[in-house]
DNA sequence: ATCGAGTTTGATAACGATTATCAGTAGGCG
DNA sequence: CGCCTACTGATAATCGTTATCAAACTCGAT
């Protein structure tokens, strides 16, 4: 017997799956206590990491060095892009991104080539947000 | 009078030039300490830090979350193919994924899009490295 | 060359995120 | 139902980074 199943990691896969786009352990747990499951941090730590290894969920870090969680409805290589205000995330294609990385990888002699591709921008409407209150 | 010029931060950034690829501001520090400095860590963070923000060094994040610098040949936007092994980086240009990238981000509304491509893999003589000590 | 104002330094504490520890709990199979 | 063992959760420990603050130093002015 090697994994059981908790109502613990339930509630984290859950939890992950309502997320709008990334979040952080932290976030996740603190929602979760929010409704009243007296769940501790580092099982919501250890749930996401599993969920990560078994690819239902994806990680990446965040320019402030916290590591992002994500439920993956694509499974397998994407990317994301990510608006930096709000946290909407949208998965995107990359074939020409997976390409052109294997290509200059070899092209220099690298082999067993991985790449970060992600995109940081301002979705339409906190674009248009920021446009507003900008008045100078 | 807003920056002043100490040699502390003249020896990092000698030391940033020195290494080969990507340093952590912890081993940096270590190996000022090396050359009988008496450099303070808590410097060699604000000195990167600030050779970063000016454009003369380039940081990442290292998939262990830590920081990494390194002094910046090519000035302005570039990306990187960093040997996961030995550190080695190469400086790669990259217009087509800068083309892919803003015209990504611009197809799903999004505007201000600032991208992270690295590619980390084996540099050639770590591949062959490698490949002479496997054998079961 | 000397002085003074204000920036920078460096040792340490504080901080935040993550991981390890370990006794207690509870899932799942006999 | 009961046992075995993986899992949980509170806490401590760890690690990288940032803040603090008195002392040192830089630089322009005298």
């Amino acid at each position: 017997m090697a994994q059981r199943n908790t109502w613990q990691r339930e509630r984290v896969r859950e939890a992950l799956s309502d997320a709008q786009g990334f979040v952080s352990a932290q976030t996740l747990h603190a929602r979760l206590r929010d409704d009243n499951t007296g769940i501790g941090l580092a099982t919501v730590y250890r749930a996401l990491a599993g969920l990560a290894a078994g690819g239902d969920a994806d990680s990446l870090q965040s320019p402030e060095g916290e590591n992002l969680y994500r439920a993956c409805v694509t499974s397998g290589h994407h990317h994301h892009l990510i608006c930096r205000q709000c946290g909407l995330t949208v998965e995107i294609e990359a074939s020409e991104v997976e390409e052109w990385a294997q290509r200059t990888a070899a092209s220099h002699g690298f082999t067993s080539a991985e790449h970060v591709v992600d995109i940081f921008g301002l979705c339409g409407a906190c674009t248009a947000a920021r446009a507003n209150e900008r008045d100078d």
